[in-house]
DNA sequence: GCCATTTATGTCGCTTGCGATATAAATTTT
DNA sequence: AAAATTTATATCGCAAGCGACATAAATGGC
């Protein structure tokens, strides 16, 4: 170990990639219950808290490029979860609106979901207020990482 | 709101799925450098702590699948940074080892990564402590995820 | 009004990541 | 030792994720 910095398990880095991984690993038995990918459950909940809205939303809200949302959209409009449509008053926009079936979902979600992942996670030693913590500053390096992000090099 | 449980700011998930990628992101052009991808980079971290090793060891470290260190390994091979060959106990396994440009990368990776990253998150108002406490409890979570995952549906 | 710029969305190509499955080699059972 | 099982690796197909680039519509400047 010429460089002990570069140790794997002193990355950070490295445990927020293997953490997220199987997190999302833990969702899939239950999102499959519902025929949907992680990815997809997150543009539910967006749509579930405000129903329509357009593609650059969505995206925004889950920090997303739109050219990863598009074709996450379409696959989810040919499920029959949800309908896109022209903007009316900016003719540049996709609405993207819940169908019934999408509309649904929430309760089905609600009913599997939440128990799910707190079994998963029950033989954790973390407590609420560690995870509250932990939330918080996950956020404080998200935002650090927007901040330093706005717009590639200043040409 | 009919279900606050699901609102998507309440999810730690979703936190370290955003947190993952921007730091994957912020990674990507001190990587670029060295002409890898974030993946590579910790192939070639594992290696760089013993080489060679079987495709399985590295998939382990890093807890992934071999279907997925495998057509990586392969990338990395056809770029001349590791080698491969059939193990000569075990006539399954197949060996890796670096090559004189994987090696000669961890100095590169050195006078690169550290500086790059600790310039990335400066902003962050996060302590060395709090990053100590963030990495143990990171750790509880993959633990805690890796008991609850061996072998499927025991049947 | 007209042109330059910005914005919203989309396509393309490439790398991951993983479930399902295949194959060969090693190990265990009987 | 022959058969059954396990293990190591690999291939295939599909969904993300994103950089590079394309297109159309809206906006701003003059």
């Amino acid at each position: 170990m010429a460089y002990p910095e570069l140790k794997l398990d002193n990355q950070i880095c490295f445990r927020l990639y293997t953490a997220s991984r199987l997190i999302t690993q833990a969702y899939t038995p239950m999102l499959q219950e519902l025929g949907i990918t992680y990815p997809q459950y997150l543009v539910l909940m967006v749509l579930w808290e405000k129903s329509p809205q357009p593609v650059n939303d969505i995206a925004k809200k889950l920090v997303l490029e739109t050219n990863t949302v598009t074709p996450l959209i379409q696959r989810m409009e040919k499920a029959g979860i949800l309908t896109r449509k022209k903007g009316d008053s900016d003719k540049r926009q996709q609405i993207v609106g819940l169908t019934k079936k999408g509309i649904e979902m929430e309760e089905m979600a609600h009913s599997i979901i939440p128990g799910g992942m707190s079994e998963s996670l029950s033989a954790c030693p973390l407590q609420v207020n560690d995870y509250v913590r932990l939330a918080g500053e996950l956020d404080s390096i998200i935002e650090t990482l927007l901040r330093g992000h706005h717009g590639r090099p200043a040409h």
